[in-house]
DNA sequence: TACGATTGCGAACACGCGTTCTTTCACAAC
DNA sequence: GTTGTGAAAGAACGCGTGTTCGCAATCGTA
């Protein structure tokens, strides 16, 4: 575990909320005049002195000679690796949108690379198996009848053998040159792509002129304010 | 839409990774000299010069005469103690369905006090302001309108005083008994919701007649493999 | 009461660091 | 050529800001 942190004082604690509220605000740190302001502090040593202790005690880091070098190590950062309970991060591959192709994840681009832009998918969308998980963004409401809708995430994972039955998937036609959100049945040689909304009317294709690019794994939406 | 973001040259680019890296080691932003440092610049003018222009583009945000004041933009929000992507955890309070009436919020109840149960919010659903937050598990596909369905689970904000008009919101129509989510418009005594499928029709109803339980804030789905 | 430890206060000090001014150089327009 | 402009360099200048030191107030303990 972490250090030991033992009491911490009413007005400590209350410079720790002004520091975490003052960098949420800003990205950057205040300084010690600014925590003095707002802690209603009568002196910069006072806050040095505090400050000094809450170091001390593991809340928080300092380097020394330096203007707003304040660290906070209080709560723990979900980095890569370390990460919650089991939060996962998956690579955002681009957008899927009704007339335009399917971005396809190449061989191996599934891993965190840390860098590239991604989506992080709360233990509760997480499914058991987390291989060839990928995420794409949706552009348009033609997959409305999927209750999927313009801005959407969509969490695919990349199928290489057939889709089980009724699971849902990212398809592409070629011959509309179209891309849906569709629950899989295969029929002989044929496929039949069925809404999620049972109002609207199944599509049935050959199944060579489909292309399953993934199963949906999640979907995550946020909601204009 | 954001503002314009036209050509940053080379040099520019280093500096938004070097800053970028510098805030995730430490929480805190590098001084001008350092970026000239670690960007192998000759002098703390031409920083200060390019730092101009980066903010002109609206890459970064600068606070004049204090020292690190640099915010970036672009990226995601800065997490209090880390620079790392914030994941939150908010109270899943039970269900909301058609015919039942929506679980309220006891007061204080948001804060995370881990033992109950709850979902974690990825960053890409965190909304800026993390206060009141708390699901809902959607039960029954009344909301298929908000493109919401069986088994989702819903964000909301409790709120205390009235939504701004177009803010989807969880409300309970006392006289129907019946809990949908809507888009919220007040039109001077009355209240009309608008259901987020425009093929639906609008409900009408007096504004004493509407309990708004929340906005809504993010939605998730795990969809059946 | 005496005394040391803890906590707080205010002011002065000195370095950190943003800002600005002056030059220089390359390149395009006239 | 001259002029103008974007980009860069180097050096001051001066405010921002961490640090330190002396001193009062409070509190626990003998």
């Amino acid at each position: 575990m972490t250090t030991a942190k033992p009491r911490v004082s009413e007005r400590q604690r209350e410079m720790l909320e002004f520091i975490r509220d003052y960098h949420a605000d800003r990205s950057y740190m205040p300084s010690i005049r600014e925590i003095q302001l707002g802690c209603g502090i009568s002196s910069t040593s006072v806050v040095d002195y505090n400050l000094r202790l809450l170091e001390r005690d593991g809340h928080l880091k300092r380097s020394p000679d330096i203007s707003r070098a304040i660290e906070l190590v209080g709560a723990a950062p979900p980095r890569p690796g370390s990460g919650g309970p089991e939060t996962l991060r998956v690579p955002l591959l681009g957008a899927i949108a009704a007339g335009e192709p399917i971005p396809v994840p190449e061989a191996g681009a599934y891993a965190d690379d840390g860098d590239r832009e991604g989506v992080t998918l709360p233990p509760e969308l997480t499914p058991r198996d987390s291989r060839d998980l990928y995420a794409l963004r949706v552009k348009g409401d033609s997959m409305i009848d999927a209750f999927v809708t313009d801005g959407d995430i969509v969490v695919l994972r990349h199928v290489r053998d057939a889709p089980n039955p009724g699971e849902m998937v990212a398809a592409w036609l070629p011959l509309e040159e179209s891309a849906t959100l569709k629950h899989f049945h295969l029929e002989g040689d044929s496929v039949r792509l069925m809404p999620a909304n049972p109002a609207m009317e199944p599509i049935v294709v050959p199944a060579d002129q489909v292309q399953v690019h993934g199963k949906v794994v999640a979907v995550m939406r946020r909601v204009a304010a």
